[in-house]
DNA sequence: GCTGATGGCGTTTTT
DNA sequence: CGCCATCAGC
């Protein structure tokens, strides 16, 4: 072991040997967070804690197994394997399936994926005659989430009148019926969702004064990553864990709460004094990551927060380079920029492309740097997307695994019930399922008896194909015991029919899915040889349970070795690069599901300048001034359509804060245009005029809403055709058109030409220039 | 059931 | 635009 206290700064040091009782770490970007965190939990270890009683919660696989294998290094992996280190999910499932009899689920219960749920949901909201574009599955799904992580049980839901009127307000009175009704189902099918394992968790240790009181016991030692991310949930199980013995260790950064989104509360780190008077805090405020001058524009924003624990996150790095600001005419510019700079920098600093990142705020707005990169020859990898988990082959052939290990997986049954195709159809899955779920049962109970199937009204040939399926499948789940996982996962792959499915026509596709299930083949005979090396059982079973938590953010591939990285700022959060890209700024101008009502003059306030060169002239004004060149505070905009220059403190002290995209001010329209002054136009604006990108849709709808636009705003069509249609970020929504004429307190339509004929009614107006 | 036309709509993300 | 859901029509 090597002497880990001389790596640390002092700050570090003390939150690492000062083990006892509630600990706060306050932890600023790139201060060594995991780095606390890891010697921490070896020096536990290396003063004689049994590594069982310590229970370390992260949120992500990929930090767990980052933390492990760093502890591993410090104290041996024989002694960092028997930590129960993991992300609450895969922590708490385990503990669920040990505990699963008291609850009434079987320990083999399936964990439901947000497609699942959501495809469950859908099939509630039809069965309950619902509108499905007002219940939308993925809101609906939303809103049951969140009550859950807010331990809100359906009874408690139908009871709370703040959020029966809150569903009223959004036309969904009957959402407590669907959430009843969905978690009945779950409950039919054995299985439970991701928020289930934190809900069902809370309602043990709620329940179960003996099973709370056993885990108190084992764990002497709590420690939480990114305690500013914990929702509610979350909170509520760590706060009852930690009654026990108090030694907990939370660590996070109030100003790195970017999920509030997906139901982070940050008053868990805010009000961690209140939980623990009797706390300890240390603060790492030193930043080994960034330059001086980074760290300072990233606190001049921060310190716009209102509510935070005090820290001062500083540098002792070089002062570094500028930060740059690049304004580009149009996305295909932005992409062509950033490819360039790319390529200068690469020469003139002897650096990777690994050290190069890209980053935007939605993963859509990847393809065209994609494209500028690979015209360039530049190699990239993107993070996001389709992970291989979610790929249709893979989830097929996981399904029927599912099904094997847990027959009342309605999902998982519907997914292969006609995969490879039985003649298995729609009518016989409705008649199926109505009948399970008028008698509260699964989809295989009704299925697998033929007095049932009878009942539901299959006729004798379907009942033969449903009774083959059932059979089938009983052959699978009969072997799951006396089966290794590999050898039973080839063998389902091939006689469900689905390896023969590829074969069928050898389209690239095809082969691609081959592969693909392929290699979840040999990850699952990976994962059955390590088992048997080091005695864990290698049943199908538990690579099972291990699947259903991952996401494959973590396969790291070996010929993503130098690659330019493309992610969502979100997921860049922890990382390091040496030269960082933040681009399509420009999308924020548009707020998404833009659909309230705003005054011209909160638009202002807003600073949300997404307004619309109105006229031909004026749009023609416009382009020929953007070539221009011009200032704009520190910001030089150069000929043609870029501009270079140094971030400023107007640029900083936005209002709104963040990275929010800023646009040139009324300075920086030229006052020799007076009608342009009126008007502005964000960079990146692409006219309907010899504009060949623009869609087929508003193609089409271009004629009505121009005669409704003439008509609205009385102006003759033709002159309102020539700079209407506007596209002001890359979702069509973000087509905008205003009219001509509309004050600042007057209502105003705002057609987006994607909604058709319902266009919506906004107070919206020409902006008037405030200064 | 499969296919192509049509319409709708588009955050951030982990588990 | 690009993806997905739906539906008419075979």
């Amino acid at each position: 072991m090597n002497n880990y206290l001389e790596e640390l700064n002092e700050a570090q040091r003390d939150a690492v040997v000062n083990t006892e009782g509630p600990s706060l770490v306050i932890a600023g970007a790139g201060s060594g967070k995991t780095r606390v965190l890891t010697y921490r939990i070896a020096h536990l270890l290396k003063n004689g804690v049994p590594p069982s009683s310590i229970l370390a919660l992260t949120f992500t696989n990929k930090a767990a197994r980052e933390m492990k294998e760093r502890i591993a290094k410090i104290v041996g992996s024989q002694t960092a394997r028997y930590l129960w280190m993991g992300t609450f999910h895969s922590i708490f499932a385990r503990i669920l399936r040990s505990e699963a009899e008291i609850i009434g689920y079987p320990s083999s219960f399936t964990i439901y994926d947000t497609q699942d749920t959501k495809s469950l949901l859908k099939t509630i909201i039809k069965s309950m005659k619902l509108d499905d574009k007002t219940y939308k599955p993925g809101l609906v799904y939303n809103r049951i989430s969140a009550a859950k992580n807010n331990l809100i049980t359906p009874t408690a839901y139908l009871q709370n009148t703040q959020i029966r009127e809150a569903d009223q307000a959004s036309r969904m009175p009957r959402l407590a019926e669907v959430y009843k009704e969905y978690a009945r189902r779950c409950k039919n099918a054995s299985a439970m969702d991701f928020d289930d394992l934190l809900l069902q968790t809370n309602l043990l240790f709620k329940n179960h004064e003996e099973i709370l009181a056993k885990y108190q016991q084992r764990f002497k030692y709590i420690l939480v990553d990114e305690y500013q991310d914990t929702n509610f949930s979350q909170y509520l199980i760590v706060k009852k864990l930690a009654l026990g013995h108090e030694n907990i260790c939370v660590v996070g950064d109030d100003a790195q709460s970017i999920y509030s989104f997906r139901g982070a509360k940050i008053e868990n780190i805010l009000n961690f004094r209140k939980d623990y008077p009797e706390f300890n805090t240390y603060k790492l405020e030193q930043n080994y990551r960034s330059t001086q001058t980074i760290v300072d524009a990233a606190n001049s924003l921060i310190e716009k927060n209102k509510r935070q624990l005090p820290k001062r996150v500083f540098s002792e790095n070089a002062e570094g380079e500028k930060i740059q600001v690049i304004g580009a005419l149009t996305d295909n510019e932005e992409g062509y920029l950033v490819a360039n700079e790319i390529i200068d920098t690469r020469m003139n600093h002897q650096h990777r492309f690994a050290d190069f990142a890209i980053l935007y705020r939605t993963n859509a707005q990847s393809r065209i740097f994609e494209e500028a990169l690979r015209k360039r020859n530049i190699p990239y990898k993107i993070y996001g997307g389709l992970s291989f988990y979610q790929r249709k082959e893979i989830k097929d052939l996981l399904a029927y695994y599912r099904l094997a290990i847990n027959v009342k997986d309605d999902e998982a049954f519907k997914r292969v019930i006609n995969y490879p195709a039985r003649g298995i159809g729609n009518t016989t899955m409705g008649r199926l399922e109505t009948y399970a779920v008028q008698n509260n049962q699964s989809i295989w109970e009704i299925a697998s008896n033929p007095d049932e199937c009878q009942t539901a009204g299959l006729n004798a040939g379907t009942q033969r194909k449903v009774a083959e399926f059932i059979h089938m499948i009983e052959g699978f789940a009969s072997q799951l015991t006396s089966m290794e996982a590999y050898e039973l996962a080839l063998q389902i792959a091939s006689e469900s029919g689905m390896l023969k499915e590829f074969y069928k026509d050898k389209t690239p596709e095809n082969l691609s899915r081959y592969e693909n299930v392929q290699e979840l083949l040999n990850a699952i005979q990976d994962f059955s040889l390590n088992a048997k090396e080091e005695g864990r059982p290698n049943q199908l079973n538990n690579f099972m349970e291990e699947v259903a938590l991952l996401t494959d953010q973590d396969t790291d591939k070996e010929e993503d070795f130098d690659k330019v990285t493309l992610m969502t700022v979100h997921s860049s959060k922890g990382l390091e690069f040496k030269n960082v890209f933040i681009v399509g700024l420009e999308e924020n101008l548009f707020p998404s599901g833009f659909s309230g009502t705003l005054t011209g003059a909160e638009l202002e306030e807003e600073r949300r300048l997404f307004y619309v060169a109105l006229t031909r002239a004026e749009e023609n004004a416009w382009l020929s001034f953007a070539k221009q060149r011009y200032r704009w505070g520190n910001l030089e905009f150069c000929n043609p359509s870029r501009f270079i220059g140094e971030i400023d403190e107007q640029f900083l002290n936005l209002k709104s804060g963040g990275l929010q995209a800023h646009l040139p001010r009324r300075e920086s329209v030229p006052p020799a245009k007076e009608e342009a002054t009126t008007r502005r136009s964000p960079m990146g604006i692409r006219s309907q005029q010899g504009n060949e990108h623009l869609g087929k849709r508003l193609t089409r709808m271009n004629e009505a809403n121009r005669q409704n636009a003439a008509a609205f705003a009385g102006s003759d069509p033709e002159e309102i055709q020539a700079g209407m249609f506007v596209e002001h970020q890359r979702f069509g929504r973000g087509k905008v058109i205003a009219i001509e004429g509309t004050m600042p307190d007057r209502k105003a339509k705002v057609f987006f030409p994607n909604a058709g004929e319902k266009h919506l009614l906004l107070k919206f107006a020409k902006l008037k220039i405030v200064e």
